[in-house]
DNA sequence: CTAGTATATTCCATTGACAGTATATACTGA
DNA sequence: TCAGTATATACTGTCAATGGAATATACTAG
């Protein structure tokens, strides 16, 4: 995995998201898909991408998938992360605004429990 | 001129070159072809691009053009050349030769001072 | 075993990036 | 004006990325 492959996932704005939203934490697909507001196929398959990239890792609680970066996390990935969440750009807030939209989704499953596996809310503690 | 845009640029294994050798200094594209080995059409290209990107600039000098990073220096680029200029990859240590190889350039032209127009030289700083 | 939910994969079409060849442009010096 | 040098652009073919529709898989609950 060159420099350069990293910078190619980190270049696409949804898969950027997606790395911004994983950096807080896990997440199951689902909640990817609400948040970024994207269909199925195409978030699965951005994540299928990055996985093989070696990016995130995979892991299954029931039927659903469990996303997170893989550990240890790349620095190249966190030297962007870390400077694009302190810029200012309109790509740069959306970050922002993703991951307030993350806080928000935990809360509300935090009081809708039933939402998710008890195993999913453990994983990305939400409840 | 989006984060991910500018990031596309940066994810090209030879614009990464370039885009490291024109952070130190100035350079005219035929010096960019010798320290790259690279034909002068796809350097043109490489360069139209990243020009039209607006992460560099171009000046004439005679027959010869002049390109430097466009100031200032877009901080999302920067983050990135300094991250890789002290990680250790493949790729990572190739940034390195190839600023060995401008130096190098550098002096050789030092000596031969007939090889470049003066007005050339000073601006690169070579003689 | 069946139905249902969450996610992945296959297939197909479209678009975009990139390379190379040939040609054009911009400038210099005689 | 002409020849020569440095660089840019147009044209064309090729290959990779991306998206959507349909389908397949993996799992759970009954």
């Amino acid at each position: 995995m060159s420099a350069s492959d990293i910078l190619k996932c980190i270049a696409d704005p949804q898969r950027l998201r997606i790395l911004n939203l994983l950096d807080a934490g896990p997440l199951c697909v689902c909640h990817l898909q609400e948040i970024l507001d994207a269909p199925q196929v195409r978030m699965s398959k951005q994540l299928a991408t990055m996985k093989q990239a070696g990016l995130i890792a995979a892991a299954r609680e029931g039927t659903w998938m469990i996303y997170s970066l893989q550990a240890p996390v790349d620095g190249l990935l966190k030297a962007n992360l870390n400077y694009l969440r302190q810029a200012d750009c309109d790509e740069c807030n959306e970050l922002k605004s993703d991951l307030k939209a993350r806080e928000k989704l935990v809360k509300q499953l935090n009081k809708d429990p039933y939402d998710c596996p008890e195993s999913v809310c453990e994983t990305i503690g939400c409840c």
